[in-house]
RNA sequence: GCCGCCUUAGCUCAGUUGGUUAGAGCGCCAGAUUGUGGCUCUGGAGGUCCUCAGUUCGAACCUGAGAGGUGGUACCA
C-alpha cells in the first residue's frame, strides 16, 4: 500500500485552520453548553442545518466560473450546481425560514451553534474555519423581538463567563444615519455604505481619520490611500456630531441623538424604535452598564437595516508574551428584514445576534478568565508482565464502572516510562498491581498530584526514591473507594 | 488585494568577510536507578539551513522568483 518510496507528504494543518486539544475544547463546550441552556430559557430552539448550502442561497459571493471560490469554499455538484461551505449561519437561517415558513411556529426563534468556513486570507486570531454560535428571531419586526435578543446576548455573555461590568452590549439603530444622510441630500447607496464603513473606524482612527475619510479619503502611514465617502463639510460635521452623542444613560443619548438628528421621517423612525427597546431593556431587567445606546456602532455590513448591535470586551488581554491586546468587539448582530425575501419576494424582518466561540475562548483566555481547571486524564494502569494483562483490564473495568475515567497503559515500555506517561495525561493517580500485590490481595495507588507536591521538597535521589511520595498499598477491595477520595481531593 | 519585516533541530534562537564535519538552551529517547513521574549526572536520536533558479572554485550567508509566516492597511457575510 504504499507510494513510491520517495515521496513524504509533510504533515501540516492547511494554512488557515486548526487542530484543537482537550483543552481548547472542554472549554469552548463549556461555553457552548452555558449560552445554550440560557438560549432554551429564552424561548429559542436548537436547529442544525448543513455545512453545504447551494450557492446561490449564500447570496453575495455566488460563484461565477473564473474565481468559484472567492470568499467561500465552493465545488459543483455532479448535477453542475455549486453548492459551498457555509460562510455563517444566517444565510443558512433565511433559507430554512423560507423553505418551511408555511409550517413554522411563527415568530420562529432558533440558537444554532456549530462551524462556518471562509475562503480568504487568515490572520492572528483569524481563521478559515471556525464555531459561530449564533440565535435569531424570524418574523417579529418589533423593537422588543431587537430587545429581547440584546437581552439573550447579555444573559449569554455572562453565562459563558464574563461577569456583569467585563463586557457591554452597545446598539444604535441605521434608520438613525440613514435618516441624517437622506436630510443632507445623500440618496447614493455606495456613498451611504462609504459612510457606515468610515464610522465603523472610529475606534480605530479617531474623529479625525473618520473625517478624512467622510470626505476625500485618508492616507495612512503605510502611504496608502483609502478613498472617502466624499462627503461635503455640512455633512462630514452632521455624521461627527451624530457618532459623539454617545455617553450616560440610554435616555440621555436619545435626548442628544433627537438634538443632533433633527425631523426626517427615517430618523424619527430609528429614535421611537430605539426608545422601545429602552423600555423593554427596563422591563427585561438589562442594566445601563450592560447594554447602551451608541451611535457609533454601525457593523460594515450590507444587510443590516435597523437596529445594530456589537459587544465589546471590557476586560485588559494580554497575548502569550504579556503584551496588551485590544480584542475590541467579541459578538454582534442586527436586524436584517430583507434576507428572508431574496427567497420568497416577501418581507420578512428577522434579528439576531452571533458571536465567535473560539474567539471569545479566546478573549477569556486572554483575559486570565479561562475556567481554570486543566484537562485531567485517566487513571493508569501500570501494565507489569503479558501475563497479568487480565489483572489490569479487571482494574480499568472497575473503575470505569464507577464512573472514574481509567486505561491500561498499552504501550511497550518499561515502568519508568509509564508513570511519566502517566504525568504526561496529567492523571490523577497511577495503579500498580504487579505480582507482589496480585499474590498478597493488594493494589498499590500512586496520587501523582500529591507525589508532584512532596517531590518538591525532596533534592536527594536516594530519599525520593526510598519514600515512594504519595504512594499506598491498599486491600485490593479498597481501590475504587480509594481512588475515588484521590480524585475528590 | 497592497506595503514592510521574517523563515536554520519538535520549540526558542546563535551562526564571523562566502570556506571543509551547521551549533546552543529547552524538549524528546535511554542509562545511572531489575517495580516508580521530580532533581542531578552521562549518553543518544533528531537538520532538503522554506523552495526553485542564478552568481561563484565553493552558498545557511550574495541575486532573482515563488511559498509560508508576521505586522500594518483594505475588504469582511
Amino acid at each position: 500500500m504504499t507510494d513510491s518510496p520517495a515521496f513524504r507528504p509533510e504533515p501540516r494543518t492547511p494554512r488557515g485552520f486548526q487542530d484543537r486539544r482537550a483543552r481548547d475544547l472542554r472549554v469552548e463546550r463549556e461555553i457552548l453548553a452555558q449560552v445554550s441552556a440560557v438560549y432554551e430559557q429564552y424561548g429559542f430552539e436548537a436547529l442544525d442545518t448543513s455545512a453545504f448550502e447551494y450557492a446561490d442561497a449564500l447570496g453575495k459571493f455566488l460563484p461565477d466560473s473564473d474565481r468559484p471560490n472567492e470568499g467561500v469554499f465552493a465545488l459543483q455538484d455532479d448535477d453542475e450546481q455549486w453548492m459551498a461551505l457555509r460562510y455563517d449561519l444566517t444565510a443558512p437561517l433565511a433559507r430554512f425560514a423560507a423553505q418551511h415558513w408555511e409550517t413554522l411556529p411563527k415568530p420562529f426563534r432558533r440558537y444554532a451553534y456549530g462551524p462556518v468556513w471562509r475562503n480568504e486570507k487568515p490572520g492572528p486570531g483569524r481563521f478559515r474555519e471556525f464555531i459561530q454560535c449564533d440565535a435569531d428571531t424570524v418574523g417579529s419586526a418589533r423593537p422588543e423581538a431587537d430587545a429581547e435578543i440584546v437581552a439573550l446576548a447579555v444573559a449569554g455573555l455572562e453565562a459563558a463567563g464574563l461577569p456583569r461590568g467585563t463586557a457591554v452590549l452597545k446598539l444604535n439603530n441605521r434608520k438613525l444615519l440613514n435618516g441624517l444622510l437622506s436630510a443632507a441630500g445623500v440618496a447614493d447607496d455606495h456613498q451611504k455604505l462609504a459612510v457606515l464603513r468610515a464610522v465603523d473606524k472610529l475606534d480605530r482612527l479617531g474623529a479625525d481619520g473618520v473625517r478624512l475619510l467622510l470626505g476625500e479619503g485618508r492616507k495612512d502611514e503605510s502611504g496608502a490611500f483609502t478613498k472617502g465617502a466624499g462627503l461635503n463639510a455640512r455633512g462630514i460635521e452632521a455624521v461627527l456630531a451624530f457618532v459623539a452623542a454617545g455617553g450616560g444613560s440610554r435616555t440621555d443619548v436619545l435626548a442628544r441623538i433627537a438634538d443632533v438628528i433633527g425631523g426626517s421621517a427615517e430618523g424619527d423612525e430609528g429614535l421611537a424604535d430605539l426608545s422601545r427597546i429602552d423600555v423593554a431593556l427596563k422591563g427585561l431587567g438589562v442594566a445601563e452598564d450592560q447594554a447602551v445606546f451608541d451611535p457609533s456602532i454601525v457593523r460594515g455590513l450590507e444587510y443590516y437595516t435597523g437596529a445594530v448591535f456589537e459587544a465589546e470586551l471590557l476586560l485588559d488581554t494580554v497575548d502569550e508574551k504579556g503584551e496588551r491586546l485590544r480584542f475590541g468587539s467579541i459578538g454582534g448582530g442586527g436586524r436584517y428584514d430583507d434576507l428572508v425575501a431574496r427567497f420568497t419576494g416577501e418581507r420578512t424582518p428577522a434579528t439576531g445576534f452571533s458571536f465567535g466561540v473560539s474567539r471569545l475562548a479566546a478573549a477569556l483566555r486572554a483575559a486570565g478568565r479561562e475556567p481554570g481547571h486543566q484537562a485531567r486524564g485517566p487513571v493508569v494502569i501500570i501494565a507489569f508482565s503479558e501475563a497479568d494483562m487480565a489483572h489490569y483490564f479487571e482494574v480499568a473495568g472497575e473503575l470505569r464502572g464507577a464512573g472514574i475515567a481509567a486505561e491500561v497503559y498499552l504501550g511497550s515500555s518499561g515502568m519508568k516510562a509509564q508513570m511519566k506517561y502517566a504525568d504526561r495525561r496529567m492523571s490523577p493517580a497511577a495503579v500498580m498491581l504487579g505480582g507482589d500485590e496480585i499474590a498478597a490481595g493488594t493494589v498499590t495507588v500512586k496520587d501523582l498530584d500529591l507525589g508532584r507536591a512532596l517531590a518538591a521538597k525532596v533534592t536527594d535521589n536516594q530519599t525520593w526514591r526510598g519514600e515512594r511520595p504519595g504512594q499506598a498499598t491498599i486491600r485490593r477491595a479498597e481501590l475504587v473507594a480509594f481512588v475515588r477520595r484521590i480524585i475528590e481531593g
